[in-house]
DNA sequence: TTGTAGGCGTTATCAA
DNA sequence: TTGATAACGCCTACAA
């Protein structure tokens, strides 16, 4: 490989004139730039990003915390999606990316600050992070740039990226209310992600603003699973004939509930309305067609690794970013009975 | 950030000693040895990977190349699938993986070589690259260890992992002959991806064996995508009225075959059978569920990332891996009218 | 405008 | 069993 000693020798000037040639410093003859920028492009040299940031301590590397990334996100794509935009994003402003790799145990054999210095990032974004998860009170008190997703922390040095779960989940039942249902249940995820509490605030608010009572006990935990949300469901619209509508915290939960209504004999949407969240793209394809709460995750990512890259910059970013959702009407909520 | 320099000056020791201790040679103390280690714990000592990588030429790090990552890849998981595979592979043995991003027109810009060199990585899994990228070529001249993923290209060092494609699409065929079918389109992808000759390959074998003549004419090019497969059937299909089945390369052109037989008016699966080649989440929601050739992502992935950190290893490995695919039977196969 | 020299945190070589 | 010392490739005072 070419270093900056083989372009000196090449060019016979020192190494510290090929340095500063090649990094734009003005006090370099314009002609001594041009013939050292012509042999580096002839000896296709590139720096080497392991010295460069050694010396430097940074090292255009962003680094990706997905607490454990695996298959279970492949059936929303997730994910993949933010992965996708933060990936455009940072590759836009020439980062590269590096997948760090952990768990709750792992986080215990090696802390937040040690991850990243050891491999020199210059900033972290942290996805599906747990409530629970040791790194977060780390996160919080480190001094390294990070922008979270869908969590709703910030700090000297860490801002986060969501949508407005609030606003989403409250269109969504004001929409069952538009259409006559008073009778509403909601199936949540679990309470360790952040996201459920704010769709139940939104569910509750839209409830308040209609004068409809609150029912704790309509509220379900669907673990954000299909398999949950159907069970859970089945149970409980044995019990609760008269409700007539669900606003799911997820497409999935959707799902199960669906799955829960046919099986008890339920026609959709006529005499359950069910409202999802996600818009995953299942969901044009079920019967019937889903309505559902639409998320931009790759605007999310993109996001996420913009409010970063500034942060890099110095340059003064808002301590969060937060994106609309939209409601996508397909044929899933009819008339209330 | 804690550095050997610092664990040595408390230690009372040298450097030296220090790195020998940590890296666990056997000419140090054991009682030296044990007092560092019990100082580089208290210190939460990590070693500096840039420091480490940029001496050792090697960083513990596995490149990803995947060629125009993007959103396109998420409908059907393909690409995310297949990473967490490697991530998990690379994760027990304690690689990180960096997220190459590149495309045909920055791979003009960049050769391979300094891509590589400039991050040290120590090897590279290569995803979705086309026949015409400017890298291939340069692949497999390279020396860095190198694992493709469903490209059949071996080298002194560069191995693949695929599924055995052309055996996939024989089954499936053999399938539709077993239920009666003789007039058999094929939906093909187009022919930059190299899957596609496999599978063109597995169709004629199927055919041949049956004793079917093969028409040239019938094999269609969806060009992996579902609207230009719904187009080239709904055209093909007026015209060719006799066919009684379509085998797809994938399970999306599969979609947009269906579509098209749908706005003909025809009966599926009476009056036309479809089989698909991928098993992505829709395909056990459409209707009917379609029957199609499962390939396992998540283990390519695995198999990938197995292959080159035995490579690193300096272990013995096999220029390719080759994994099974099973075909799933659903509904969307009926015997030939 | 250019060059010399020191250092970033490691590992490796050689001598003690 | 240990310790100087020199790399690795780059950047940056400081001096010329």
């Amino acid at each position: 490989m070419t270093t900056i000693k083989d372009i000196a020798k090449v060019a016979g000037v020192s190494v510290t004139t090929v340095s500063r040639a090649l990094n734009g410093y003005s006090d370099v003859n314009e002609k001594t730039r041009k013939k050292i920028k012509d042999i580096a492009n002839e000896l296709k040299y590139s720096p080497n990003v392991m010295a460069r940031s050694l010396v430097m301590n940074r090292s255009k590397t962003i680094g990706l915390l997905v607490s454990e990334i695996s298959r279970e996100g492949a059936k929303d794509n997730f994910t993949f999606e933010v992965l996708c935009g933060i990936n455009d994003r940072a590759s836009e402003s020439d980062y590269d990316i590096i997948l760090f790799n952990t768990n709750t145990s792992k986080q215990k054999l090696k802390s937040y600050t040690q991850l990243c210095r050891e491999r020199c990032v210059d900033g972290v974004i942290l996805q599906g992070i747990k409530k629970e998860d040791p790194y977060l009170e780390e996160v919080i008190e480190s001094d390294i740039p990070c922008v979270m997703v869908d969590i709703p922390i910030t700090g000297e040095s860490v801002s986060y990226v969501t949508t407005d779960n609030v606003d989403g989940a409250k269109k969504a039942v004001e929409t069952l209310i538009d259409f006559g249902h008073r009778k509403i249940a909601m199936m949540n995820g679990h309470e360790r992600a952040y996201v459920s509490g704010k769709r139940k605030l939104g569910y509750e608010q839209a409830l308040q603003e209609a004068g409809i009572p609150l029912q704790e006990e309509w509220v379900l935990n669907g673990e954000f699973s299909e398999q949950v949300a159907e069970k859970e469901a089945y149970q409980f619209l044995q019990k609760h004939s008269d409700v007539t509508a669900f606003f799911c915290a997820s497409d999935l939960m959707a799902l199960g509930v669906m799955k829960a209504a046919k099986l008890l004999n339920l026609r959709l949407p006529e005499q359950l309305s069910v409202i999802g969240f996600d818009d995953i793209l299942l969901a044009q394809y079920t019967s019937p067609p889903l309505t559902t709460v639409a998320q931009n995750k790759y605007q999310m990512g993109y996001a996420a690794a913009g409010l970063l890259i500034d942060r890099l910059r110095m340059k003064e970013v808002p301590p969060f970013h937060m994106l609309d959702n939209e409601l996508i009407i397909r044929e899933s909520v009819a008339k209330a009975p």
